[in-house]
DNA sequence: TTTTTAATACGAATGAGTTCGTACAACAAT
DNA sequence: ATTGTTGTACGAACTCATTCGTATTAAAAA
């Protein structure tokens, strides 16, 4: 399991299914992407092959309809990109990215009080 | 002044040294950019000029080496940024990142010790 | 059995971003 | 005045990600 492997955006969205529902069927991919945007079965087909070459899936290939799992862990995949989004954005600097996020206009007062949680809850630990 | 501007990495890295400089010119930011990696001259050049072209720099041409400047708030470019990563990555959670964040191995303790300061700071307003 | 449906494989087109070679113009140095 | 240096403009090549058309195969339905 790679580490520095950082998956596309359409990848991470694939990607992001199959860690919420588990092992898929291109069929069933495609399906929930085309709930919110267009998208060719062929095209997601092409992707998923592409990311099982990659490392970032496997896939059982024992039936005719293949069954894709993914192959990297949620939590490794997203601390690599948020590791190069820390680096690129806020020259590395996690402070500045909290900072922004507390400005931010769309963060709504709900994930504020979210987050206000979350760190009075590790600062008692 | 377009919020909806998306700089890429590259414009990114120039728009970072004309916010954190001041107005300069090609040769200038080209420097600066060769200290950390290499990349050509007509390379830097041919991304400002795509950029000014995008609306991301304006540039003095009176003399005859042109003096670039960022077009775009510093503030502003970064919640888009920040708003786009946080919906591709998060599904539009900001404290599912800051959990990230908090988790994250590679955050020093340094970060974290301002990370607490400034949400201690931000709920004693 | 023949036809239709549904799946995979694969090549190729497209588009965005990046890179750089080359042409040309302005200025400086000899 | 000629030569060298430094700048801009521009086109083209290259890479990477995305998209989809087409061929082929397997299964299901008629």
């Amino acid at each position: 399991m790679q580490t520095t492997l950082q998956p596309t955006e359409s990848e991470l969205e694939i990607l992001q299914i199959l860690w919420d529902q588990g092992p898929s069927s291109v069929r069933s991919i495609n399906n929930q992407l085309n709930a919110y945007r267009e998208v060719g079965y062929t095209t997601t087909l092409k992707i998923m092959q592409i990311m099982t070459e990659k490392g970032l899936t496997s896939r059982d290939t024992s039936a005719r309809s293949h069954i894709y799992n993914a192959a990297v862990l949620e939590s490794n995949a997203k601390n690599n990109l948020l590791n190069r989004f820390i680096n690129n954005t806020f020259k590395g600097s996690a402070s500045q990215l909290v900072m922004q996020v507390l400005g931010h206009d769309s963060t709504s007062i709900e994930e504020l009080e979210k987050i206000k949680a979350i760190i009075s809850n590790y600062e008692n630990r």
